[in-house]
RNA sequence: CGUCGGUUAGCUCAACUGGCAGAGCACCAGAAUAUUAAUCUGGCUGUUACAGGUUCGAUUCCUGUACCGACCCCCA
């Protein structure tokens, strides 16, 4: 049976038209003139679709209660232009059927406002709300538009294993993957055998599938990962997920320069896709969840990033007149009252750092002539901070086999990745961008939490 | 990991310095010359997170536990 999406028919039907809808209902009004209008929501647009049952229709009688707000409903009449405000059209029905019932006192989403905490608890129904379901298409569009901007650019989109024997790859704490009777192995005082693991070693959830792509980008050219990333740390946070989603693009004879161009034309470009493909869902968050959002992605599509090295942003700081709560010092890591600052308050827009200490990044960043920095650069938008990490790839042996000794690191572990340097090396670039908080930044939500289909955070993996 | 805050009706929240636990929404029933965020009237709803303690009396004060949230750390 072929339904109509709720999106096409608000857009293309004209009067007249036979059609069948299916989806959810959002609310009943019963007129006591014996007719009822349902507002039929499916998903395909935050817009429901006024469905208009009379009396007559058969069934009405018996079955009409059922269709509370959450049961679900299909329908097939006629459209018909809507005397109502607000709305081109309406469907007046022949037909229609209750195939799943949504008992009102029990059915946890009510027509009115919950708050998100609430609607964590119940992630399996909250994509039924207006606010999920366009955080969703917008979710959708980005990803497509992710897609589309490398793809256009002959970039290789690449499966990076998700199962990496690559510890320490300086991104963060780790999953270990075992199928090593843990139960068993507490009750015993000594140490883990990791031989007797499935891998036979240590194996663990993927930080990043830089190192993996690098593989890639020195073989067939620019090429880019969009797959599922693990951190074990404990962040309890509004933009710190355990599982999340990083797009990863990696590019051979490419610059920090290049590397920094091709950042903001990324942001920019699936920024304006986003823009343009969900108008409707855009200007919801505008209304309901933050009042700028529409202004802000305006101004990402409109101006340029600012560039600015990570030595002149330790200045500006100290010259900021602030107190800060942690001190301003070069070489220190900058702490996020520092980046939001910038951002939100000096700059007002993002901005690229760039030019980090060495001390504070990991070794296989390419080291600047000057000794003292390597060429690292950050994207840092207002309210989310950090978005985009990334750096031109030290590309000469000597100097990272020294590097990994910097970093205590065993050159051993990495011989393959060593290895591309040692034959056929080139200087190459790459970027990794925290997909869940380009939707936060898309969206104008204030938890990463809610970008995510299921969050999974410190003591939380449900559903 | 650290700091702080929270947990009261299905949901969102009240209850001043301890004194019989309330409102809005939702839901149900009526009403209305009636659709587009909550038109009107009436009705229903509670082991105040859990376990102890202080007190004549604890939602309120103290201790512990659990869970949730914010910030910080980590980064994306």
């Amino acid at each position: 049976m072929a339904y109509t999406p709720v999106v096409k028919l608000l857009r293309d039907a004209q009067p007249g038209e036979e059609v069948s809808v299916a989806g959810w209902v959002r609310t009943r009004r019963d007129s006591k003139n014996g007719f009822s209008f349902v507002e039929l929501n499916d998903g395909s647009c935050m817009s429901s679709l006024q469905v208009v049952i009379d009396g007559q229709v058969p069934g009405y009688e018996e079955h009409i209660r059922e269709a509370t707000t959450g049961a679900s409903l299909i329908a097939s009449g006629t459209v018909q232009e809507s005397p109502g405000k607000g709305q081109r059209i309406e469907l007046h029905a022949a037909s229609f059927e209750v195939p799943g019932t949504a008992d009102a006192e029990t059915y946890p989403l009510q027509k009115k406002r919950h708050s998100f905490e609430f609607l964590r608890e119940i992630a399996h129904l909250r994509p039924r709300t207006n606010t999920f379901g366009a955080i969703m298409r917008v979710r959708n569009a980005a990803s497509r538009a992710i897609h589309e901007f490398f793809q256009q650019r002959g970039f290789l989109y690449i499966n990076t294993p998700i199962i990496t024997t690559s510890d320490c790859e300086g991104a963060g704490e780790m999953f270990t993957v075992t199928t090593l009777d843990l139960e068993q192995l507490a009750k015993k005082p000594t140490e883990v055998d990791f031989t007797q693991d499935f891998f036979g070693r240590r194996a663990s959830l993927t930080v990043s599938g830089q190192l993996e792509a690098e593989v890639f980008a020195t073989s067939l050219g620019s090429c880019y990962t969009f797959g599922p990333t693990f951190r074990a740390e404990n962040s309890n946070t509004t933009r710190h997920l355990a599982e999340f989603w990083m797009v990863e693009p990696e590019m051979p004879f490419c610059n920090l320069d290049d590397n920094m161009r091709l950042a903001e034309e990324f942001i920019r470009t699936v920024t304006k896709d986003v823009l343009e493909n969900c108008r409707e869902d855009l200007e919801f968050f505008n209304l309901r969840i933050d009042k700028t959002v529409l202004e802000v992605l305006e101004n990402i599509v409109s101006h340029d990033f600012i560039r600015v090295p990570y030595t002149e942003a330790i200045e500006l700081l100290e010259a900021s007149g602030k107190t800060w709560e942690f001190p301003v010092e070069w070489g220190k890591d900058l702490q996020s009252e520092h980046e939001r600052w910038l951002t939100e308050e000096h700059f007002k827009q993002p901005i690229i750092l760039f030019d980090y200490p060495r001390t504070i990044k990991p070794f296989y960043m390419r080291c600047n002539d000057d000794g003292r920095t390597v060429r690292a650069m950050d994207v840092l938008v207002p309210r989310i901070g950090e978005i985009i990490g990334g750096s031109q790839r030290e590309e000469r042996l000597d100097i990272l086999t020294e590097r990994l000794h910097e970093c205590q690191l065993d050159p051993e572990e990495y011989w393959w990745y060593l290895d591309l340097r040692r034959y056929g090396t080139v200087p190459h670039s790459g970027f990794g961008l925290g997909f869940e908080r380009f939707v936060q930044l898309l969206t104008g939500m204030v938890n990463i939490r809610d970008c995510i289909p299921f969050a999974r955070t410190p003591r939380n993996a449900d559903f």
